[in-house]
DNA sequence: CCTTTCAGTGAACGTCTGTTCACTCAATAC
DNA sequence: GTATTGAGTGAACAGACGTTCACTGAAAGG
């Protein structure tokens, strides 16, 4: 109430308070308008709003979007690739930790949920538009999550289980994996306040998926 | 050309015809609205199409919409219905037939990409609007998902591994399988030119898993 | 110090939105 | 044969929509 003019329903950019760069004022509109999108989204999706609405969330004119992103559809890959920036470090995390653990389940699926609980936003973003987003956005969304089934596949056959497995079958295992890890995150997204059971679930269930695969072709 | 007056884009209800009873020309006019909203959402989503976009498609004036439903929530509710109402029977064949099979993967996968591919549209719709509808229809999508999950539960403990493993076991499993295969119709509902090759690839994910179940506690 | 750059402004445009209301007129009910 | 019902009409509304354009004025460049 002091100098923000915090309107109704308004989150403003604020690019005041004196002392700020040019190229620092016009990143913070641009930090604005991300986080309005994700706001305005998380109550339908990203087709569904409108260029006026993250404009009067951020608290600048319509046209000033435009200095910004060139459509809303440029905004929603824009996000996608600040969503998967910050998953690919926080896997990266993961499967550095990885070997440390006995059980690379009871390490890794605690830090992803974090990771959920801690960017829920962009999850359930992620979430939304995979299916249902612009056909571009949901490129983008697949073409990430294949990547990152790739890295997967190439860390389990570091493993040791290269030999034992066809290069295929690992893939096929990678994807299993991952989707099932989507599934999961889906969830997490839907419904916070069942993380606790959710996360034991899933774990008990990556459980009886990778003894599939330990017994997967060596009987 | 002849009577029918096919507009620019229109898919007519075209409830003249002469002879046809009051509830037979409602009815039509009720399945043209079905029709032309999962047309339309396809290039985007329920919460992105507008009444008079589906009105237009009908070839009906606007307020004609209200006569059969009092939002486009309350369509999809009812495309919602009438989807999981059709996946339904279809399951009831796969679970009536599947004993006959000695390996019920592959009397039941061909059976479900043969209905996902006579009914591409409403699992397309169903795909989007589990993640990405208003919240009563994900949840009502949610819901019968979570049905079909318990009836394969039942189904798998009365295949006699009910002594074996726990409740929660055979429950967890079947959200697994049932978890996959969603996604999978994802896939070939995204990809419809890819069918061969992912239910060849689904196939083995399903074995690698059901590999996983049968060595489940049993070691 | 003067000039250039450019994030943000504000008016204006034509179009589309959901919803209301009183209406028509053929199929049904009695 | 008359009365009722109700699916579909068409005008009207207030507001939101994307996009254009000429503009302002402070920061950055020379």
């Amino acid at each position: 109430m002091a100098q923000g003019e915090a309107g109704t329903a308004q989150e403003t950019a604020d690019p005041g308070d004196a002392t700020a760069s040019r190229a620092e004022r016009k990143e913070r509109t641009r930090r604005a308008i991300l986080d309005a999108a994700l706001a305005l989204a998380a109550d339908s999706n990203l087709a569904a709003i409108s260029l006026r609405q993250v404009a009067k969330q951020v608290g600048v004119v319509p046209t000033a979007f435009y200095r910004h992103f060139g459509s809303l559809e440029l905004l929603g890959l824009a996000l996608v690739d600040e969503s998967f920036r910050s998953l690919r470090s926080m896997l990266l995390d993961v499967w550095r930790h990885a070997p440390e653990y006995r059980d690379f389940i009871d390490g890794s699926l605690p830090i992803v949920a974090q990771h959920v609980r801690e960017n829920r936003s962009h999850y359930a973003f992620i979430a939304r538009e995979r299916t249902a987003g612009p056909p571009r956005v949901r490129e983008a969304i697949n073409h990430e999550i294949a990547l990152i089934t790739r890295e997967l596949s190439t860390d389990i056959a570091r493993t040791g289980a290269a030999e034992q497995y066809s290069p295929e079958d690992i893939a096929l295992l990678a994807d299993l994996i991952v989707s099932f890890v989507v599934t999961m995150a889906e969830r997490l997204v839907e419904d916070p306040d069942s993380e606790e059971r959710t996360l034991a679930e899933a774990r008990t269930q990556l459980r009886m998926l990778l003894v599939g695969a330990l017994n997967w072709r060596s009987r």
